[in-house]
DNA sequence: ATTACTGATGCAAAAATTGGTACACTAAAC
DNA sequence: GTTTAGTGTACCAATTTTTGCATCAGTAAT
């Protein structure tokens, strides 16, 4: 384990937690060596960093400097370590993503196997976050890159590349729907709908759609996954939609085939791809990122 | 004494005595002992920072990128505990400054005074740098500040105000050049001269003025001291050359003397202020700046 | 050849850190 | 009210880590 910065990462480890013992667990060391850590900490900086509470601790003022020095401190070493392995010749690193649902099935799978065939050392994670989660893990250093669809608020956020997307309907193979090359938003309304829950950007933009012809239109259907969705919609008539990132590059031989609506009846949406805004990426994770965009360009129409 | 950082630290002890066991000396520990810090860094880094030479160490290339980050880090907790003691009401902290001769005598004791009745907690350290020493601090974070005169290369430093510095004629009260208000070249060139050595930009200032007249004069005395000089005018016909901001407020009843040369026959020089750019300066030595910079746009020509 | 300096290493003593336990305290549950 | 479950903190012995000392091996200048 790594001794540097010890103290720091256990500071940052029990404002994580919201508790001494419960960051000690995850540690794993005893509540009381992890405490006099702290209160050596803090008598160093002859501050109180949290306060105390009856069911934890929470940061306080100075906690709260000290806490973002701490994580932009991590993640500059993080970066040194990578510029220092770099140079050693063998690249080594790590890079973290956070990305919306949508990118798991294909687009990602694809690109990490294409970034790894040319830096087999860098370790990559992938979390999935919806879109306000995402930005949070920016912002606590937790991912190093998000891709978002149609953020809610986007301060702190430094887009590398925005890309639109068009919505498109997902069925089985075997819907009437599927004989035609592009749908029109009443098509899909005559079937019964599976759709994201309101968190998700797709069906916010179909609200906004329905809600522009005065129709509200209530899914048969809701869910968080859209795996699920996708698996749902097999050999009935259902029908869910997805943006074009998360649909499949090959369909001759799935069951589950995908139609694009035109743009008139559904807007399309952003697809935004960046970091957080004064943060340096490490080596790795400024690679990964080009790679992305260009992938990102190349594919859809960037705004 | 401070643990956090502790290796860090170490490490840029051995790079700044070039030798593990002359940092050690400074350090006050065992040069094995250092010298194990130093392998256990290297250990988790999986790199080499120093090579080892027959007559001690010098910084290899991960060694440099290290070294940087080091001081950074360190310049950057700097910042953060002064944040943090910022709002705990008191303020404490230390500005370090780096500047030529001509500020100590004078200008620098009146505006740290001056400062330390504002801000008694904070501690102020004053290196008196030539031009090249001076630029060399701010780059190896040795000083958060420095006051130059007509330094060479600028590149790395940010400005923050520069102001013009006349060349005045130092010399005894008594001295017959006295009675007059203003002087020309030609008028001191009548008389003994101690001057600084070339290093300094007034002496650089006035070998360009001899030079353009196709007089080459050779001063009578020379120092690297500006008191020395200052004091060795005393009861004697030399004269000495001192910029602006090196003389005494009120001369009224000093023994030594200052008159201005008309600028047509020596070239008024340029005397900078700033930090390192890029450079995110603490709160204590912000305010500093804040002071010098307005005290010396009130006194002198900006440019 | 000699001298003076360098960094590295083994070993015992000293210092720091840890785990275990008990205590005081508070908000929520009963 | 009383109880309960959770919190942070202080004390002490055991353990781990770090240190100082003496020594070695190597190199550059004398």
């Amino acid at each position: 384990m790594d001794k540097a910065f010890i103290n720091f990462k256990y500071v940052d480890a029990i404002a994580r937690a919201g508790s001494i013992r419960r960051a000690a667990e995850a540690l794993s060391i005893t509540p009381s060596a992890l405490n006099r850590r702290l209160i050596s900490v803090e008598d160093e900086l002859e501050v109180q960093i949290f306060e105390r509470l009856p069911r934890g601790v929470r940061l306080n003022a100075a906690g709260e400097i000290l806490i973002q020095h701490i994580r932009t401190q991590l993640s500059d070493f993080e970066r040194v370590k990578s510029q220092i392995a770099d140079l050693s010749g063998f690249r080594r690193g790590e890079v973290t993503i956070a990305c919306s649902q949508a990118l798991l099935p294909f687009f990602l799978p694809e690109q990490i196997d294409r970034y790894r065939t040319e830096h087999p050392m860098i370790q990559v994670c992938v979390l999935p976050r919806d879109r306000s989660a995402a930005e949070a893990a920016l912002a606590d250093f937790t991912a190093d890159l998000a891709i978002v669809f149609e953020p809610i608020k986007i301060s702190d956020f430094h887009p590398i590349i925005t890309v639109r997307q068009e919505i498109h309907a997902v069925m089985d193979r075997s819907h009437p729907l599927a004989r035609k090359t592009k749908l029109r938003l009443r098509d899909c309304l005559e079937y019964p709908l599976a759709l994201p829950t309101k968190a998700y950007g797709v069906r916010w933009l179909f609200d906004q759609a329905t809600e522009k012809r005065n129709q509200s239109i209530l899914p048969l259907l809701e869910s968080d996954s859209f795996e699920f969705l996708r698996m749902a919609v097999r050999n009935t008539d259902l029908i869910t939609l997805q943006i074009e990132v998360g649909l499949a590059a090959n369909e001759t031989k799935k069951s589950v085939i995908s139609r694009p609506i035109v743009e008139l009846d559904i807007a399309s949406g952003l697809l935004h791809f960046g970091h957080l805004r004064g943060r340096v990426l490490s080596v790795a994770a400024a690679k990964f990122a080009t790679q992305l965009a260009q992938v990102l360009s190349e594919r859809y129409e960037s705004v």
